[in-house]
DNA sequence: GTCATTGCAAATACTTTGCAAATCA
DNA sequence: TGATTTGCAAAGTATTTGCAATGAC
């Protein structure tokens, strides 16, 4: 018996993106992409591949995680002024944040609208929009 | 000739939210809340107050600013994984950043509406619902 | 085998804390 | 004067960078 999980190709993934397929990152990768929908920081991305024997610096995390930002892998989430939250989730989309654990969970953005944008100043142009429910 | 500006009387106002009117305080005060809206950062206002002769740590930039923000006389902004922004607009409102400068604008809420809030976890209420919009 | 690219130690950036010194009652 | 609070040096987090070593082609 394959898990839908061990079939999932991430050195596939990565040189499509034109991304090294090093060990590291391929390890990274199957973390990430393995499965939908996953809110990761830096350090906890880095304590996940220790529990897998995946031994790699912190430092080479956030560099992983910058890489596939950059080729469109991930997105960033500000949420917090101390920590980087990294989404799989690339599509345009909103967050929920439950302020008590860090956890933060996707929302539709068919389900949830923003009317009204003001004018903005001349030459600019909207390049997102991102809106934060923090609940408690 | 006496401007607005110097009449204002940050000692009040630092008296009426308990927090000892210090000769640090009252010139960060002086600062914030002698113009309206204003948007800063702790190294923004250390900065500034170093251009007026007003010469202190910048920890004592940052105590301050937690101060007045646990007074109620600023709340935090969280448009940047990287700094911490202050705004002395403290009412519900939303924000516009111009990504090029990192400026911050505020966007009066009866403007801009944000519809279909989505089912919460049980147990659970809304602490806050933050829209930027971010421009280039 | 080559050389662009990596991976990590060390450095940096940002923020908080602990406590000596100052301040108010 | 004594309790309280401050203001800042030092420490603590989070993240980035420079470059020796690697490993993809």
């Amino acid at each position: 018996m394959i898990s839908s999980d061990e079939l999932f190709d991430a050195k596939a993934l990565l040189q499509d993106s034109d991304i090294r397929p090093t060990r590291q990152r391929l390890g990274l990768a199957s973390l990430l992409f393995g499965r939908k929908n996953r809110h990761v920081t830096a350090e906890v991305l880095h304590q996940e591949a220790n529990d897998c024997g995946l031994r790699m610096a912190l430092a080479t995390v956030y560099n992983s995680l910058h890489s596939f930002t950059r080729a469109g892998l991930l997105r960033e989430v500000v949420v917090d002024a101390g920590r980087r939250y990294f989404d799989t989730n690339v599509s345009h989309h909103h967050h929920l944040l439950r302020e008590q654990t860090g956890e933060l969970v996707d929302v539709d953005p068919g389900k949830l609208e923003v009317r009204g944008i003001p004018d903005l100043p001349r030459g600019t142009s909207v390049s997102q929009i991102d809106v934060v429910i923090r609940i408690k």
